[in-house]
DNA sequence: CTACGAAGTAGAGCCGACTCTAGGTCAAGA
DNA sequence: TCTTGACCTAGAGTCGGCTCTACTTCGTAG
């Protein structure tokens, strides 16, 4: 209905996948990093960027990372030049645990993966016996 | 204290991670395989097999397994031969999950490794600007 | 004795990240 | 005109997984 100058509310959540709620818990957490601007009726209107910027957050949620600090990104974002390196420490720190995670997670689906094989053959065997009798 | 006959609750908690708040939780939760054998003034004692299940258990929360779920695989556990199939279905589900959640993961890392080298790259053309002058 | 530390129970509290409710505005369609 | 549906705000509620509190009971060390 906006057309191409803006996407209402729920049209961002659908692209996004996120609740109209979770949209409006995130604008008042403070992590989008522009102003959503308002149309007729005091309706949000989101651009493109604020998109693109919020599957950015997306991301990082998924990724294990807190609100809290998506703000604290996103607050140096807003700030504009000059913090670039301070950014890039909360890239690399969350960059790590992230790594962290997925090592974890490797061991537990080895653990899994042992288990699953054990039990296939099992249940197989259980079932040529079966066949043969 | 216990010597090779068993493991106080403050043992397990020492050698798994987990707080003996934690431990007494999961017995309650009914996600220990065999209930545990209580020595004198009622104390808990933990078998090496009980801490060999409890290592299971981490890996399986760990991994994201809502205890719900490993209540459900230790129910079948504990109801004996026979239900084989059932148990592997669950660990298959869980596997898939935690396919997906790696996929994701990496997905995540990847855009996350990509802004950091992006930063990484700006930050040090700051830096040799600054040498230069 | 007294005090301490580690254990016990029952149940309340906490935290993060949403999710939902209540009550209201507004525009378009039947 | 009336209803529907998408949106608005403020704030309450939910859920999972612990974590903590309050109070008790032991066994040992000073």
């Amino acid at each position: 209905m906006l057309g191409h100058m803006g996407l209402s509310i729920g049209q961002v959540a659908e692209r996004t996948g996120l609740s109209v709620h979770a949209l409006r818990f995130y604008e008042k957490e403070g992590i989008l990093a522009h102003q959503v601007h308002r149309g007729p009726g005091g309706r949000r209107v989101y651009t493109e960027q604020d998109l693109a910027w919020l599957r950015m957050c997306i991301m990082l949620r998924m990724s294990g990372m807190p609100v809290p600090e998506i703000r604290r990104y996103t607050d140096l974002v807003r700030q504009g030049d000059g913090n670039e390196p301070q950014r890039l420490d909360i890239l690399k720190e969350h960059q790590e645990r992230v790594r962290q995670q997925m090592a974890q997670l490797q061991e537990c689906m080895d653990l899994i993966t042992h288990k699953v094989s054990m039990y296939e053959d099992y249940v197989n065997s259980i079932d040529a016996r079966a066949v043969a009798q």
